[in-house]
DNA sequence: GTGCGACGATTTTAG
DNA sequence: ATCGTCGCAC
């Protein structure tokens, strides 16, 4: 067969991971060397060349975008849909594993999937019903704490207690958490995963069969994995399958939530795979790759690879200095201007940032100019309020036992049915083994409530009721629209917030209308024997849908450098470079987590392709007051002949004469003190304002230390 | 049971 | 500054 076609366009390395043999790989691929286009044709050459049947492949991603992608590019390529293939996220193809054996899984077959908005909500519950005190037991603390150890792959039982207060009573939280989600079909995300394996791991049979039928795994951005995530890869891999992963452990930027690079070495170590780098760079300047590769090698550890490319060097990398972080975003959209005038288009330029909050201001000066814009992050569109509420009916409707859904909706609109009703309800439910609308209709009948109160709850119930008979073979689209209009979700909100608020929550609910309508169930979930509304609403779950409504504008993209991974732009912007805020100040004092925040550094610069600019303030507001910083260790670590400054001489403390400095008595930035337990120091950096500035000080001896500097003992030296 | 003012925390986020 | 949660008054 001819095979030129999966061949033509690839380099050497990228052909060597293509063509690979019989044994398992590791594709080492660098930003922006093609590592998407690997997979696909590497999935095409097993299909074409290897004669694999496509059910015989599983391929693996975190999202749910790159696993769109990768199912358009293979069938494109293949010239066929790829049904039968396992293209997926590891949650939706557990999700899809459980559904067929939720029985043997211990979950009932109606099983519900919990979103992070709901799990808080239940957890926060539980803590006061456990009495204990939500400021000791922050419930967002303990959703991290449950979550963290189900990502490692630990139940109640399975945790060390060293501590019998704190620790021990989170324990004890997660263990009811878990009881309550098994008594009523809750999945959360961990969980999905979590259950999986527990499957494969106490089913034999079930194990074998799976490792039977996928003879090879691909694995997408694995430096992303997590433990929970690769004892899965390890399970279904067995001894005999073949395992082809692809990574880049200089990408990995999700420590934080449970991810180990550790797993890239680990899986090295476990399996031997054949290695290969793919370094040769398609995206962006050579200025830009070399200074790139030059920060991120301030790491140690690394697995070791270098980004190349046959293009041309570029213009250099422009490193602005601003006196404010208003001045800041006025240079970036003046050059953005620029870019626009000279025949480009708007969305070819990105901002990235540290945190959300800075975002604002560039919103700011992109609306004065007139530019259009998209800011990625905040809300999607499933975890909208009212297309929560609205789906929390549906859910009811559709399965009256859903407590979540109850508990969310029961009193949305206001109808009477307050803290103290509900209270009464979750003791009924809780001490027959009822569900909560169960309760709900027996204390009705045995008119066990208040008569205001009985009166409230004898109309939801009708509501609900009526709802049900009434949609019961009712299409979707219809369904949603029906009990949107029942429940006067609208009148709720127009009662009770602006009415431009309210005008975006209709939208949405129209919107919402029009998804139910046009869904079509994905030919995978039908296979398992899902119906239409289960998948409907297992997608709502599982992939919480865009950022914004799709006006595909030709827009400057605004989003943070977490965000920014996996794309690129022609013109990117860093903006804030400045010590405490990237690196943020949480991430300094670990090195560890100083390493990620450089490997974040890398990301942002590699999604550059023609153009980078890295940008700090002198000066910005923080949490409501002015706060001074110096330029990023990052920004240092460039090389010189790589950049070139704009406004130079600011960039260096001692500050020049033109940086403003509050006039309020105590040691500028760059003063020289002296203090009587730590010695001469230089001050570096100052927060806030009178009374309550913090300044921090360079110890020669003592390093670097935070003083209220109405109070330090520090005398003036310079 | 509902609505408003005080109080405190405030990195990053897919499924 | 700003947002979300808590406690108190209607």
């Amino acid at each position: 067969m001819d095979v030129s076609h999966l061949l033509d366009e690839l380099n050497e390395a990228q052909r060597e991971a293509v063509t690979a043999g019989s044994g398992h790989m590791l594709v080492l691929a660098g930003a922006g060397s093609g590592k998407t286009r690997v997979l696909v044709h590497r999935i095409a050459w097993l299909i074409q060349v290897e004669h694999v049947s496509p059910m015989g492949l599983m391929a693996v991603t975190f999202t749910n975008k790159a696993a769109g992608e990768m199912r358009g590019r293979v069938g494109k390529l293949l010239g066929i849909a790829p049904n039968g293939l396992w293209i997926g996220t590891f949650h939706g193809i557990c999700h899809r594993l459980l559904r067929l054996h939720a029985r043997e899984a211990g979950l009932p077959e109606t099983f519900q999937i919990l979103d992070s908005e709901d799990q808080y909500r239940l957890i926060r519950r539980l803590i006061r019903d456990m009495e204990f005190d939500e400021g000791e037991f922050p419930p967002r603390q303990v959703q991290g704490f449950i979550n963290h150890h189900k990502d490692e792959g630990r139940r109640p039982d399975e945790i060390e207690v060293w501590d019998q207060g704190f620790q021990a009573s989170q324990v004890e939280i997660y263990r009811h958490y878990q009881a309550a989600c098994e008594r009523t079909g809750l999945v959360d995300f961990a969980e999905l995963l979590l259950r999986t394996v527990e499957l494969l791991r106490d089913r034999p049979e079930r194990l074998a069969h799976y490792r039977q039928r996928f003879g090879h795994l691909l694995i997408d951005e694995f430096q992303d994995t997590n433990t929970l995530q690769y004892a899965l890869v390890r399970l279904l891999a067995g001894d005999d399958n073949r395992l082809f992963v692809v990574g880049d452990d200089d990408q990995s930027i999700y420590g934080w939530r449970g991810a180990r690079v550790e797993n890239v070495q680990h899986y090295a170590r476990d399996f031997s795979p054949l290695v290969v780098r793919l370094e040769q760079n398609y995206r962006s300047t050579g200025t830009i790759l070399e200074a790139a590769n030059r920060v991120i090698d301030h790491n140690d550890d690394r697995m070791g690879k270098n980004l190349w490319t046959e293009g041309e060097p570029g213009e250099p990398i422009r490193v602005f200095a601003a006196y404010n972080a208003e001045d800041e975003a006025d240079f970036i959209i003046g050059r953005i201007e620029d870019w626009i005038r000279a025949g480009r288009k708007p969305s070819e330029a990105a901002v990235l940032y540290r945190s959300n909050a800075q975002s604002r201001l560039f919103e700011q000066a992109l609306l004065r100019a007139d530019i259009p814009y998209r800011v990625y992050g905040g809300l999607r569109f499933f975890e909208r309020a009212e297309v929560k509420d609205a789906m929390a009916y549906l859910r009811l409707v559709h399965n009256r036992d859903d407590d979540s859904a109850f508990e969310r909706v029961v009193n949305v609109p206001a109808r009477g049915i307050g803290q103290r009703t509900v209270a009464e309800l979750r003791q009924a439910a809780g001490s027959r083994g009822l569900s909560l609308y169960q309760a709900a209709v027996a204390l009705c009948a045995e008119d066990a409530l208040a008569a205001r109160a009985r009166k409230a709850v004898g109309a939801f119930i009708t509501l609900i009721d009526g709802l049900a008979g009434e949609l019961t073979d009712a299409e979707l689209g219809p369904a949603m629209d029906r009990i949107i209009q029942a429940t006067d979700l609208i009148e709720h909100y127009r009662g009770r917030e602006a009415p431009d608020r309210v005008e975006a929550r209709e939208e949405n609910l129209t919107e919402l209308v029009r998804a139910a309508e046009t869904f079509s169930q994905p030919f995978e979930d039908e296979q398992a024997g899902l119906s239409p509304l289960a998948s409907f609403l297992a997608q709502a779950a599982l992939e919480a849908g865009e950022h914004q409504a799709e006006h595909w504008q030709d827009c400057v993209q605004l989003m943070t450098l977490h965000s920014a991974k996996g794309l690129e732009f022609p013109l990117v912007f860093m903006a804030g470079m400045e010590e405490g805020l990237f690196p943020h100040s949480r991430s300094v004092e670990e090195p560890g987590r100083l390493a990620e925040e450089r490997r974040l550094c890398y990301v942002g610069m590699t999604r550059a392709m023609e153009l980078l600019y890295m940008s700090f303030a002198e000066s910005r507001q923080l949490h409501g007051q002015t706060s001074f910083s110096r330029p990023s260790r990052f920004v240092g670590e460039l090389p010189e002949h790589l950049t070139e400054s704009i406004r130079p001489g600011l960039t260096t403390r001692p500050a020049g004469p033109t940086s403003p400095q509050p006039e309020d008595g105590l040691p500028p930035l760059g003063a020289q003190v002296r203090h009587p337990s730590f010695g001469d120091g230089t001050v570096v950096e100052r927060e806030g304002q009178g009374a309550n500035t913090r300044i921090q000080v360079h110890f020669e001896q003592a390093g670097p230390k935070w003083l209220i500097a109405g109070y330090a003992p520090l005398e003036r030296l310079s």
